[in-house]
DNA sequence: ATCATGAATGCACACGTGTGCATTACTATA
DNA sequence: TATAGTAATGCACACGTGTGCATTCATGAT
């Protein structure tokens, strides 16, 4: 019982052809082996039969999907939807498809979602999952998969990787808290098993010594998720703890949004009473109250080189691709103002 | 040249059994058709070479590729990841993979994808980027791929779809606009030509006349996208308008935020001069500047929804599934407040 | 001892396509 | 005209797995 009489053989059959001709001119790459009145005649029936290839047939002979696997810790994290937007849609102009995962911050989750990924014989991932020391990274290197990492990168950065630089992002930041005239500047941030979480922590030490300020590790905060919630919670400790502060350096919007929660709560004013920054320049961010001062890091572009190392690195799985790193730029918006007098 | 030795082949070969014997111990459906000692010998060799079938030939030979598509029109809009989420959550505990890919609002790119996705022989989509009238629509049913509709549905409701009660959800809104005072309502649409915009607009003209107010025709705008942007243009000429008019209803959270712009830009005050309600209640909603009251929609419920529908009719194609309705419920925040008596 | 029954496993083909090799047809050169 | 060379096409097998059918084997009943 033939469920789908219009493959390769059908068409071959109209065409007074083997089938194998027709193989050949459906084949951008092999067309030219096969005489041109041949060739059209044959386009002609394919799209006449609305003919499309099976790739899984296609697959299944060649050992190659077309098919990119792109894996985010948590979807409904703004940062990511415009990154594997953009990845979907270089990645789409090249003919492969996108398999998404939301591994939901889980690493039993993150295995089941790559054996899947694995048996379906993706060509390549793209990992926003990385941690500092990564079990799932290390066997994605077994594998022969080619994959590249957004947004996190490994220890040692052994790994092609797309990222910003992170301790410049908060150095940034953290100029322009003291040009304010800020000297007491507290930090809110986040687990330190990522590579963005520490390069940020590091950041702010450096630039605070740099400034010749002390970064105290009394009003330094290491959340243990991204979240807003958690940045409430870590604000709220901040304010209970009664040590000066006159601003708070958060390593992520997310985090900066509790904080303004934990702040207001507490009855304090954000910027006249505590300013506040935060890092990604999450969509929307501008809309906040008030509207957050933070660093913008080019999402899509990051998006893009990394579907285009990827499609490097797919193409020739021999050559070692150099990491790119981009540069944030500080946005000044109207959660940083001068300190006040009182505190 | 064997690229991987570790075949179904290979364990049959280790275990001097036939290879039909090992794929159908493989399979859970047939293992009980081998004997206990077989089998278990079987499975452990499988796991001691980290066997994973090649979905690609078992797609091959049961037609069937245990994934499905999700297509939307704009990931970057935050209403969607949380139904991407929850759908590919769904479908994963299922055995099923999503392939997600994003429309930019473009027919074009919408058509390309979907041929794609066929190409692929995806079980199953879910389109969220369904038109009152829509050619894809009707194509995907020509084809015989099992979908469902989300979010929006089509005109005359005939395919199955999971929505929320967009007219009943607007009646909220204005209900709570009409008990605090206000008489003149404004109300800046999205484009007819989707189910949602037209039940929303539709829901606030009877809901006006319910309370015995004139839905003025004057004071209401179809904005081309469903952007901030848009919102922002169509508020401007709102004002420049010079027609009175205390309270907007906004049929959409990022028109609302337009509005907020173009308020701002105006001089005017929300909610002191003029109320805002929004729609959807998108992440973040409750941090903009003043906190939106808007209308809650459950999108995982949503997305979970129309995966278990989906997952139904690919079991059996042949019922007719029905549709799922669910109920929006009102969230007041600091957008509305009386209306001022100048106005 | 014979036969029926059923469980367990092997056998062979099929899914739709790609590709190396063989074969045929055609063209140009000596 | 004979021959070499090349272009065009056919042939057959392979990719890795599922499945109907045939075969073998053991068990128990007669």
């Amino acid at each position: 019982m033939r469920r789908n009489p219009s493959g390769i053989k059908e068409i071959a059959r109209r065409a007074g052809v083997h089938h194998s001709t027709v193989s050949r001119v459906l084949n951008p790459q092999t067309r030219s082996l096969v005489s041109g009145k041949v060739a059209t005649n044959i386009l002609h029936i394919a799209e006449a039969l609305g003919y499309r290839r099976n790739s899984m047939a296609v697959g299944l002979k060649t050992s190659r999907s077309l098919t990119i696997g792109v894996i985010v810790p948590d979807l409904t994290n703004p940062v990511f939807p415009p990154i594997v937007r953009a990845v979907e849609r270089t990645m789409g102009t090249e003919g492969y498809v996108t398999v998404l995962a939301d591994t939901d911050n889980s690493m039993e989750t993150e295995r089941i979602v790559l054996d899947s990924l694995y048996s379906r014989q993706v060509d390549g991932l793209i990992l926003a999952t990385a941690l500092l020391n990564d079990d799932i990274v290390a066997e994605c290197r077994k594998r022969l998969v080619p994959f590249v990492l957004v947004n996190r990168t490994i220890s040692g950065a052994t790994a092609t990787s797309v990222v910003t630089n992170d301790s410049y992002g908060i150095r940034l930041a953290v100029e322009h808290l003291v040009e304010l005239g800020h000297r007491k500047l507290a930090y809110v941030g986040g687990p330190l098993n990522t590579s963005t979480s520490k390069s940020r922590h590091e950041g702010f030490r450096e630039a605070m010594t740099a400034h010749r300020l002390k970064a105290d590790p009394r009003i330094m905060y290491e959340c243990k998720s991204l979240t807003s919630d958690a940045g409430s919670t870590a604000c709220q400790s901040l304010i209970q703890s009664k040590r000066r502060f006159t601003a708070i350096v958060a390593a992520n919007d997310l985090l900066a949004l509790g904080c303004y929660a934990a702040l207001d709560a507490a009855g304090l004013k954000c910027p006249a009473d505590v300013s506040v920054t935060g890092y990604n320049d999450m969509p929307f961010a501008e809309h906040f109250a008030p509207p957050l001062t933070t660093l913008r890091i080019p999402l899509t572009e990051m998006g893009n080189q990394a579907a285009l190392l990827l499609l490097r690195k797919m193409r020739d799985p021999k050559t070692v691709l150099p990491s790119v790193q981009l540069q944030p730029s500080l946005v000044v918006r109207g959660s940083t103002a001068p300190p006040s007098r009182s505190r």
